[in-house]
DNA sequence: TGGCGTCCGTAAGCCGCCTTACACATATTA
DNA sequence: TAATATGTGTAAGGCGGCTTACGGACGCCA
């Protein structure tokens, strides 16, 4: 269930404070967005935005954590990245899409802000430094999905997997006492459909790497004890 | 063998002319660009720029064909895409990006127009809708690779073929007496390498293509009968 | 405390596609 | 026209990973 949060004074200040891209907004621009940025609470495992839907908003995230995914027909699922709290996404919204083509998932409670298509052009028309930072993102997810599409080509699901649980040991890692922990509850499945594979297989690799010492697992938690060892399996 | 081409009037006239960002740019921009640019002549199968380079230049195709494509450590190939005349590419030299990701090859003689990243990043300092129209370029080369990505995952050789088949009757299509042929010499190789599969596999889905009489080909021409049918298989 | 839902381990069977292999056809060059 | 390179047809064999199947562990709630 969606709760629209009240109250002018917390929905300005939520907004703006916590966005990756203050750095290239001058103050008044600054006001302006918060004029004309909405948020809106999701409590984990609710839908953002449906594939198919209309593509005239973009999104910052003020805190939680959402999965963006691709869905096919059949519901088997890809998921491209998890964005973290201060990040853009949505941002195809500017691109010219007319519909979404991934869905938007929140993994845990979380905080979105909204920004209407239109009010962020109008940003941008004005402010280059905001353009290019946006072709600078989109350049990113680039990135990111040529990584997708190069594993699932010409890789394995070992160095699938391999190359994933680096990317989370990056990107989420905590430090502990052997190793570093990766810093989200991922389940199995949620692993798999990270790299593009099904929950039976994705167990089985991962309890190989288990018993090789390169990691160590319990329920939804997984602690990374060789790095080196697992960069070699790319 | 690359032939830089001589002759101020001839290089300056052909850079400008036949390039899709025209219509966002000033006379006096156009001039600018006219300066900057520098042309090139490639025979066919060259290469214009190889995984690894540095990646600190843009192209614009003036006539010719250029093929974009992954190259994995074996040499396996992914083609990602075909650029027709007209067209920018190398454009993720203004994303950040430090050095090329893909290869850039000529499948006929080709003559590109080089645009240093700066001179380019210096009109898009002042000019919000040539910045908005480099981000929907980014925004359809995403597309692009998603629908690869799609396809490698969730379909088998024989949709991604047909998919592939109808996006190129679309892009070089040529109507002919009993259907539209694919005004393009391709092998059945450079046609795996667009679908992510081998010679023989390709060969062996042609073939059945052919018995149900949804194309005809002969060597490097294929001229596609019945594009609905061809529809009901991605 | 018991029951139910979610998550995980494991294995047999199957299937699509890659690999390997070779013969033949068609273009290209000498 | 011969000789060589390039492109195409086809088939057997193998393998990675998906599918299907089931039993057990853990967490949550009544």
């Amino acid at each position: 269930m969606k709760l629209h949060l009240q109250g002018d004074v917390a929905r300005r200040f939520w907004c703006v404070e916590n966005f990756n891209f203050v750095d290239v907004l001058t103050p008044k621009e600054l006001e302006e967005l918060r004029r004309t940025m909405r948020s809106v609470a999701y409590r984990a495992g609710e839908t953002v935005y449906f594939p198919g839907d209309p593509s005239d908003t973009l999104y910052t995230l003020h805190h939680g954590r959402v999965r963006l995914a691709y869905l096919d027909e059949s519901g088997r699922r890809l998921t491209l990245t998890i964005i973290n709290p201060g990040e853009l996404f949505g941002e195809t919204a500017i691109t010219g899409e007319q519909r979404r083509r991934w869905i938007a998932e929140t993994l845990e409670d979380t905080v979105v802000c909204i920004i209407h298509k239109g009010d962020f052009l109008r940003l941008a028309q004005n402010n280059p430094r905001l353009a290019l930072k946006i072709t600078k993102l989109l350049g990113e997810r680039l990135v990111e999905i040529e990584n997708k599409l190069e594993d699932l080509l010409f890789k394995g699901v070992n160095a699938r997997l391999a190359r994933t649980l680096l990317q989370l040991v990056q990107k989420h890692g905590e430090s502990e006492a052997d190793g570093v922990r990766i810093g989200l509850k991922l389940t199995h499945e949620e692993l798999a459909h990270l790299i593009g594979s099904t929950r039976e297989t994705t167990s089985l690799a991962l309890g190989e790497l288990e018993r090789q010492g390169l990691l160590r697992k319990q329920r939804g938690i997984i602690i990374v004890r060789d790095v080196e060892r697992l960069k070699q399996l790319t």
